[in-house]
DNA sequence: CACCAATGGGGTAATTTGGGTT
DNA sequence: ATTGTCCAAATTACCCCATTGG
């Protein structure tokens, strides 16, 4: 599945194929004025691949996989507290270019969407019920199709001896609750390309 | 006949054709939330087939066989103890026809490639370690992706009581361990093709 | 018979597709 | 070799109503 790079601009044809719907559509949609599109000096048309992504978004359209990573990084947020959940979700409205955050409140759902390979990024408490917050993270990071997944740990009870047990299953990162959303932005948005710590095998 | 591509979206028209329906009808799915679909810019409706046979597996309807995955039932089995899993991949090797089984020795694992759409079905214990089977099979029925996933619950201290919570949250049966390969296979194999019990709405 | 819910179909306008030619 | 443009054919939406089965 080789994604598209931001900056490589697209033409109708690739579009279409992407789409999976007939070039001549594309053009029509150019022509029209609802998707953004540059020209060449012979009139070819070249698209830009976020003015796409945008054009999908707004008409409802099938993003397909090779588009989906230029959009915001899609967070799962597990916790059990509705609460916390509506205001985590409400505040992080501010950044949703950014980030695109999904509530649960349990950690089975949470890795069944996981799985699923919908997300960039997860956020668990170190204390879940019926599950060890760490263990869940060494499984996550021993998953191939999961391994990419940055995995951020939350607790109540912070501890730097609780820190260092995270960062060593895989963990991006120990937060303290109760969490603030701007951290969860400054961790994962502003510190995207720092080394992640190694794991051991296992 | 060609069997249909995950990826590859589905007009309403093409769909009344596997379903041997009238395109209206599924037009007025559409509409009523039942059935989801992606649009053109144009307002033309776009079914992607997973979406399709969840809902083709939650009411009930016969699957077609360009959308059934030809092949093995799929099916996943949990368990801790390496020998049993090993001992059971071989012995259901005699079935291999019918079933094509994984083992993975916990239950985050399990859950990571259930989300993935891998499987038909799942076998797994009500006592996990760090995990409460009762629990995880409720929540398997309660996510929307996963709803249609058979689940097999077993456990090395039967009881009428126990085999009751178990259907209660959605399992198929309740089995008592030591597991046998043919009765795993009697289940799942023999009841697959029969339509479900009509329910009274709730 | 009235009523309801679901499915099937007609007719027109709009959209998408696809071919021929620069 | 690909794409642009033009144009016709095929497909679909949408609104409305007939039919079916309970």
């Amino acid at each position: 599945m080789a994604s598209i790079d931001a900056e490589s601009l697209l033409t109708s044809h690739e579009v279409g194929e992407l789409l999976q719907i007939n070039p001549s559509s594309v053009v029509k949609w150019v022509n029209e004025g609802k998707l953004p599109a540059y020209r060449t000096p012979g009139g070819h048309r070249r698209i830009k691949p976020s003015d796409l992504l945008s054009f999908l978004k707004t008409h409802g359209m099938y993003i397909p996989a090779a588009l989906r990573r230029l959009g915001p990084l899609r967070v799962l947020l597990v916790d059990d507290d509705h609460i916390f959940l509506n205001a985590f979700e409400r505040a992080m409205k501010d950044h949703s270019k950014l980030l695109e955050v999904k509530g649960v409140d349990n950690g089975v759902e949470a890795l069944l969407r996981l799985g699923n390979n919908e997300f960039d990024a997860i956020v668990l408490d170190v204390n879940m019920p019926e599950m060890n917050g760490l263990q869940v993270c060494k499984r996550i990071k021993a998953h191939a199709a999961t391994r990419s997944v940055t995995v951020v740990m939350c607790t109540g009870e912070y501890s730097k001896d609780l820190e260092k047990k995270a960062l060593a299953v895989g963990a991006r990162a120990l937060l303290a609750k109760p969490l603030s959303p701007s951290s969860v932005v400054e961790l994962l948005i502003h510190d995207e390309q720092s080394p992640r710590p190694l794991v051991t095998k296992g």
